[in-house]
DNA sequence: CTGCGTGCAAATGGTTTGCACTACG
DNA sequence: CGTAGTGCAAACCATTTGCACGCAG
């Protein structure tokens, strides 16, 4: 995603555009990896040294509450970040910490129907989102280099 | 439950029984809201005093390591335990926090049997968790006591 | 211009850790 | 008895907050 659309989509929601907003969401989109805060704000650094870390924490805020980005929460500790691009599930390897996003429409037409046959007493569904848990097959081409993501092998 | 099945688990598991770890194991069954480890230990204390926060963390870890509690993490921050009983779902609502479980045999069987004719490339399933999300219809009988537990109502 | 957004640094709060002591087996 | 478990308090660390300044609209 470039500037360009950063903006737009900023604009989009009624936000004021500023280089940290712009910066921040590109970065997302950039590292695909469900990055953690940390993750984005060494990413940004590299460009805007000036960014300070309260400010990455306030900016996922605003655009997760503008629907921008969705919080991921793990086993571990720590929240994850991940753009909204459509309705997805999540494949977890708990040993590894990493997350892959998982779109199936027919799944979710079954579950929806299976849904609105069989009610759930004293709940009323808005959403439902499956976690898959297990674990990634690994193609073995190559040795993999060591970043500092979370999501990579360790397992 | 009652101690004498609380010891009986943790010794079925080869873990040492300590007044401490039968009160824990025993609180998240009876409190049985998903407790965060602070409702754990303000509940325990009441009856042993001198339990140190430290001890119950290690204590909630060791359980779940020994497969006698999940630990499950909301969108807020905090951790929450749940005693395993058997193979189950979660109801989620954002707006109050509070979690509930969920099971249906039929509903896992079709889901099983949905993965295991659709593959997905380069991940092996262990297990399918799903989060439903939405909103608890509450009944209005009478006025619900306010407690300082999670999961009652606020919204 | 005017106030929202930012930088900075300190505060927060849930969880973890290190170590001396205790008690389970 | 020996070692795993506990109590305690300090450390940790991701995230939040308060406030003065700067820039977007």
């Amino acid at each position: 995603m470039n500037s360009a659309e950063a903006i737009e989509k900023l604009k989009q929601k009624g936000l004021r555009v500023t280089p940290q907003r712009v910066a921040v969401f590109r970065t997302v989109y950039k590292l695909n990896n469900h990055p953690t805060a940390e993750n984005i704000i060494s990413t940004i650094q590299k460009n805007l040294p000036h960014i300070a870390v309260g400010t990455v924490y306030k900016v996922l805020d605003t655009l997760v509450g503008s629907n921008l980005l969705e919080k991921v929460k793990t086993e571990r500790g720590t929240m994850r970040y991940d753009p909204v691009l459509s309705k997805h599930h999540h494949l977890y390897c708990k040993a590894t910490d990493r997350i892959e996003d998982y779109e199936d429409s027919e799944l979710d037409k079954m579950i929806e129907s299976y849904f609105s046959r069989k009610e759930i007493e004293h709940f009323t569904i808005t959403d439902i989102q499956l976690q898959i848990n297990g674990k990634f097959k690994f193609k073995k081409h190559g040795k993999q280099k060591k970043r500092e993501m979370p999501g990579d092998a360790r397992g």
